[in-house]
DNA sequence: AGCGATCTTTGCTCCGGCGCAAATTCCCCG
DNA sequence: CGGGGAATTTGCGCCGGAGCAAAGATCGCT
């Protein structure tokens, strides 16, 4: 188990405010873990018996109906706390996270979760931060559901994962790591054939550049009009 | 400015474990107030100045978008806490709050909300699980506003609010505050036409029964059905 | 009791996007 | 370098539910 050092966490909001030697105290409890892409660091249901702190990497956080629907319900960055189930006195995870690349994470004993908070309490206050604005982006997520077409929808997706893990490049800004139809459409509440037909319509008006679970926005500007509303890019329909 | 009585709250989870004494002094610091119904606690956008603890009545919360659209994000009852958008680092209100009925809330500055989970951890604890157990519920609305049909997602509603705030009378349960079609469209991501409809239909088959913003639940058991996708009551459309 | 405002119901039409099916492209792996 | 499987694209038809319009039903108020 490779002992993790301070420096490469110092500026993580999780450990603002504490004093290198309480840093390096936490470091001490936590295990470094290395999880390749496509395995998952914890699985809906199973038991929450450790919490995580995201190093390196990308993880997707999906959850599966009964009835065996998917949803993706964000992404998580390098620099997120996760898997904090039992801070919210759930015993058990509400998600599954996979890994989308090869990444790396920290992990603490859920059981130290109470006697951590207690001893500093700024841990508290950043836990609450960080699932206080998940809330509010789960809850943007519900209105924009419940009042936008699917373009906007699809639209507003792509910006946020692009400033969530956006990569300049020379045709524009791509998303870090592999993202698929599929995963966009179970971002927006869609199938992956209308995400298709979207990103096909929106390439060919240069808008975006797609390739195999890659996708590079070229115009971030325009599709930021798409977002709020302005006239649709029309997709292809029966026509002359 | 009353001041209140410990037993009023003492059995909340906010004010568990913490000894009669400390939920003297807790109770010191706040007001008690009221709100006639339709009034609002707090608006959208408003300097997040106080947080609350709801002793009586129910609330609305309610989020408008830049573009007028309205959504209902959730109803408060009794012994909820809300408002606290100051200790998840919001410096603002980020939706509307209205009485739904004549309510009375508990009410304290925001500004002593970092010294008092200094002094109590377990109130920043109990903050956590109340803005947890929220951002399920609202995940589990993305999922069902993703994958459900409208009958389902207007039956999923009810059954809620039912379990929120249902009073049992001779009929079935009946929804304890004045809700109307608007408000479970909004709820829901519909249109009031046809949750109205939907309504009426069910009305006609005896699970329900309307009124002027009033529901009655006549038979829970087969609207969870409905829930859970078995098949739809046929909402009249065209035919012999 | 009467009036206006609000809430609710209901008919009709239209269309966005889903379901289904099939072809095509791309990548991984042997 | 050649399968084979996964991801993507695209055509076609249908339908759930939104949009629009208008007529009731109720409530609160004076």
């Amino acid at each position: 188990m490779a002992s993790v050092d301070r420096s490469l966490v110092a500026n993580l909001p999780m450990f603002a405010g504490l004093s290198p030697a309480e840093q390096d105290e936490l470091l001490r409890e936590a295990r470094s873990i290395r999880y390749t892409k496509g395995s998952s660091v914890f699985d809906q249901g199973a038991q929450a018996d450790r919490f995580f702190l995201l190093l390196h990497g990308h993880l997707r956080v999906e959850k599966t109906t009964p009835q065996g629907q998917q949803t993706v319900v964000r992404y998580v960055s390098a620099g997120e706390l996760f898997g904090v189930a039992q801070a919210m006195n759930m015993t058990h995870y509400p998600a599954t996270s996979v890994a989308a690349v090869d990444s790396i994470a920290l992990a603490w004993p859920s059981s130290s979760w109470q006697r951590l908070i207690a001893k500093y309490p700024t841990l508290a206050a950043s836990a609450l931060q960080t699932v206080g604005s998940r809330l509010q982006d789960t809850q943007a997520r519900v209105i924009e559901i419940s009042n936008e077409q699917v373009e906007q929808r699809v639209a507003h997706a792509l910006l946020r994962l692009a400033k969530q893990a956006g990569k300049k490049v020379d045709a524009g800004i791509e998303i870090d790591f592999p993202i698929s139809r599929q995963d966009i459409a179970e971002m927006t509440g869609t199938t992956l054939h209308t995400v298709s037909r979207i990103l096909s319509a929106w390439e060919s008006e240069g808008l975006v550049e797609g390739g195999r679970q890659r996708i590079v926005l070229r115009d971030a500007h325009r599709l930021q009009g798409l977002a709020e509303g302005e006239e649709a890019i029309q997709v292809r329909r029966r026509g002359p």
